[in-house]
DNA sequence: AGCACGCCGACT
DNA sequence: GTCGGCGTGCTC
């Protein structure tokens, strides 16, 4: 027998090799060999650099590490390993294969997905002159020349700045030649693109620490008085506590950067530098002190009783029934169990509002985590959560994909909004089904929240799958809003609508208004004119790329594509016959705005769209101005719906019903349904009753009822039997495969194809080839295939391995070489 | 995702 | 004749 020295000398002299996931959108796994010397330093989660192809460098992620060598090949080895511990746990790496494998994508894909760039790392292949005087370069032809030339006065050069310079996109075999020649040196260079912020602080020199130095000290400074009052102003901080920074003493003393330089130069001041975190502290107090009304503390004790044995939860509160009290309590719960919470919003737009709110709670526990921070906030997030220092994450969608520790419990805020979905690109996952596999894995429980829950997640709460908790009442009293539909058409006949307004609406403005009170108007179209037609000939302006008509929009004073974001020039004469009978058709928000300006005057308009909050705090801004009563009136899409409190808004108006109503889906109704709630539910918070109107075309429609009735549940089980009878969610699931190529014909053809190719298996639940709303995007054509799964008799994963083989199958083909399918599982 | 290889049309 | 276009296939 050994001794476990021995034994332990001989496993480090043990050949290892690692499989990786690399971040690219790749079916196949990869194993590479480790040098001996990095054989301790290779652990599950770690990225490790590896050269993939010629001359591509990544940062992969060790998913497993074996003994095993590759058979049918020589493994390369690994370059370096960048982690001392892993950057993603077990728990990460089994989640990603779930959302891979459920959401039909590649591990890649989801790497790519949930690692902030900076931790993804990039390669720059840059060349540099080699400096060899004595080689004679009369011999090199004139793009060799124009390398080196740019070479001598830049030092050194990206491969893509020698394709522009040459103007052509194959510059790897010159450059070789030029390697080979001795002329360049070639470098493939890895930046570690995260770096943490660094800051500078002051302190005395330990020489001055006693009042006796510090007045020595004084005293030496008689003849400088500028460097005199910093370090006055230096003490002066200091009494106060904390760190000090260069800035801070400028501010106190109103010296220059270059006194305090020669300060440090002289040895007075002594500095250090330290990392900071990128996020400011939170200095408001928490207030912790408050206390639950009946009805909520009734909903809570609830809450935790179906915890006891059920995993997941549905809060189904009407709009201000102080839904974020509850989930405060319950965040402190599992916090007082050391456990790690994540709340999930389903936009961008919402985290400030409630984060704001959280913040007040939580303080330096919680951090915000979403796709408009800039890289090294995303990666400092990723590390606090990897090492337990945050507590609490809120965030968007691609907050799943932190790396939590021992996460406890996932709240899921307004978890019917579809954009806890990913459509664009893979992996197409749903945030909150992906968050309730992710707690399971866990031993967490989920919170979803909602006051209109989706059909699905009402329907698994009512079969008992979910516990179901109801918070009916509106807190403080207030009373749900009187919601009137005025039908356009008839309004019309009395000659009662100026334009796109009923009088109804526009007295409405007028009276709120006056009352210092504000108007929310909804129109969920952006941009100022749908679509332009000649009245002569029919043309209407279309993208060139898309099979879509152009929006214009006034702000740029151009024609915009809303799929592909092509623009061009507005057209003053219909560019096929000629003719200057040109018709606006159809109303966006900038054209609502444009002519409520001109019906009054003296209105203050803001609009709250995607054109109106571009840039990071685009949002707030609009946000802030019109919580401040800057405006009278907001003018905005679905973003005005998004969970937001006004305490003035007592009005609100729908401009036009009927386009949500009447979208060609299976969910419209629920949509419509959900989004004129929660649209009306901004009104009317404090002491007075909201009023709504809603204009439409069809005043009589079932889902129009519903929403002046508040009757979610007609809403619900109207809903239940159509999806019962027409097979769609929740009992029967859905699989969409978008067929695309430039061709229309090959398209179609390829579509058939694997249309036919399902069905050989998979029969009568394949639906389709059919021409989808919007038949070409960015000059692909697309035909679409649907598949409807039923829950009973086949398990999903035999269906998708199904789809798999008809998918290889189909790439066999030549004849469909160039057409590209996308998989959606799911996909609404 | 890149990037090489390989096969076809328009020019020095 | 070659340059450079794009379609196809591979990367441990």
């Amino acid at each position: 027998m050994s001794s476990p020295q021995l034994f332990e000398s001989a496993a480090a002299r043990q050949t290892l090799f690692v499989e990786v996931v690399l971040p690219l959108s790749i079916a196949k796994s990869y194993t590479y060999r480790v040098p001996e010397a990095l054989n301790e330093k290779v652990k599950l989660g770690v990225r490790v650099i590896v050269q993939f192809g010629k001359n591509r460098i990544y940062a992969a992620i060790v998913e497993r590490v074996t003994e095993e060598a590759p058979l049918r090949y020589e493994a390369k080895y690994i370059l370096d390993v960048v982690d001392e511990q892993g950057i993603v746990g077990v728990q990460q790496l089994d989640f990603w294969h779930w959302i891979a494998d459920y959401y039909m994508c590649h591990l890649g894909d989801v790497m790519q997905a949930a690692l902030p760039a900076a931790l993804k790392m990039a390669s720059e292949t840059k060349i540099r002159s080699a400096d060899q005087e004595d080689l004679d370069r009369s011999g090199l032809n004139d793009k060799a020349f124009l390398v080196m030339d740019a070479l001598d006065v830049a030092g050194e050069l990206r491969i893509s700045d020698v394709i522009k310079i040459l103007g052509q996109k194959t510059v790897f075999p010159l450059l070789k030649s030029l390697f080979d020649k001795g002329f360049i040196l070639i470098s493939e260079e890895i930046k570690q693109k995260y770096k943490p912020k660094v800051k500078t602080f002051f302190t005395l020199s330990s020489l001055y620490s006693d009042s006796e130095g510090k007045r020595l000290l004084l005293d030496s400074l008689n003849r400088a008085p500028t460097q005199q009052d910093a370090v006055l102003a230096f003490m002066q901080l200091q009494k106060q506590g904390g760190e000090i920074t260069r800035q801070d003493i400028m501010e106190a003393s109103g010296c220059g950067s270059s006194a305090i330089t020669a300060l440090i130069d002289k040895g007075v001041f002594d500095v250090k530098e330290k990392v900071v975190s990128r996020f400011q502290g939170t200095d408001i107090v928490l207030q912790k002190d408050f206390t639950f009304s009946t009805p909520q503390q009734q909903a809570y004790d609830q809450i935790n009783e179906f915890f006891e044995e059920k995993d997941v939860v549905l809060l189904h509160g009407v709009t201000a029934s102080g839904k974020t009290q509850l989930y405060v309590r319950l965040i402190e719960k599992a916090l007082a169990q050391g456990q790690q919470v994540l709340f999930l919003l389903p936009e961008i737009a919402l985290t400030a509002q409630i984060t704001e709110r959280l913040k007040l709670y939580f303080g330096d526990q919680l951090g915000v985590y979403h796709s408009k921070f800039n890289d090294n906030e995303r990666a400092e997030v990723w590390y606090k959560v990897l090492n337990g220092e945050l507590k609490i994450i809120v965030g968007a969608r691609s907050a799943v994909l932190l790396p939590f520790q021992n996460l406890g419990l996932i709240v899921v805020d307004e978890e019917h909004e579809s954009s806890y979905k990913q459509f664009e690109p893979a992996p197409r996952y749903h945030a909150r089904d992906a968050a309730i596999y992710l707690a399971n894995s866990y031993d967490a429980k989920v919170l979803l929240g909602s006051a209109t829950p989706s059909v699905e997640s009402f329907y698994n709460a009512k079969a008992g799958k979910y516990g179901l908790v109801t918070l009916s009442e509106r807190f403080g009293e207030v009373q749900l809003p009187a919601i009137e539909i005025i039908h356009v058409t008839e309004e019309g006949k009395k000659d009662q609508m100026v334009n796109y307004f009923s009088k109804t609406l526009l007295k409405g403005i007028e009276d709120a208004v006056a009352q210092k009170e504000q108007v929310i108007l909804f129109q969920n179209r952006r941009g100022h004119t749908p679509f332009l037609q000649c009245k002569t000939c029919g043309y209407v302006a279309k993208c060139v790329q898309c099979d879509v008509s152009l929006t214009y929009h006034k702000s740029s004073n151009l024609l915009h594509c809303h799929y592909c974001g092509f623009s061009e020039d507005t057209m003053q004469v219909c560019p096929a016959c000629g003719s200057t009978h040109l018709e606006n058709k159809g109303y966006g928000t900038e054209r609502i705005e444009e002519e409520l300006e001109l019906l009054m005057p003296d209105l203050r308009i803001g609009r709250l769209d995607l054109d109106s909050t571009r840039g990071k705090h685009g949002f707030d801004k609009v946000i802030t101005a019109f919580d401040d009563h800057e405006f009278d009136v907001l003018i905005g899409t679905q973003m005005v719906a998004k969970g937001l409190d006004f305490g003035r808004v007592n009005l609100i108006g729908i401009i036009n019903a009927d386009a949500m109503i009447n979208f060609p889906d299976f969910r419209s109704y629920e949509r419509a349904y959900s989004l004129f709630s929660q649209v009306a539910g901004r009104s009317g918070r404090r002491q007075t009753q909201g009023r709504v109107i809603i204009q439409t075309y069809s005043p009589n429609h079932r889902v129009l009822e519903q929403v002046v009735q508040h009757d979610y549940l007609a809403m619900f089980t109207n809903e239940i039997t159509e999806r019962k009878s027409y097979h769609y969610p929740p009992f029967y699931r859905l699989i969409r495969l978008d067929v695309k190529h430039t061709d229309q014909d090959k398209c179609l053809d390829s579509a058939n194809k694997l249309a036919n190719l399902l069905r050989t298996t998979l029969e009568q639940r394949v639906l389709g080839p059919e021409q989808p709303l919007v038949a070409r995007i960015r000059n692909y054509y697309i035909q679409t295939i649907t598949l409807k799964v039923e829950r009973t008799g086949i398990s999903i994963v035999k269906v998708k391995e199904l789809i798999r083989q008809a998918l290889l199958h189909f790439e066999l083909d030549k004849k469909n070489s160039g057409v590209r399918v996308v998989v959606d599982v799911d996909p609404y």
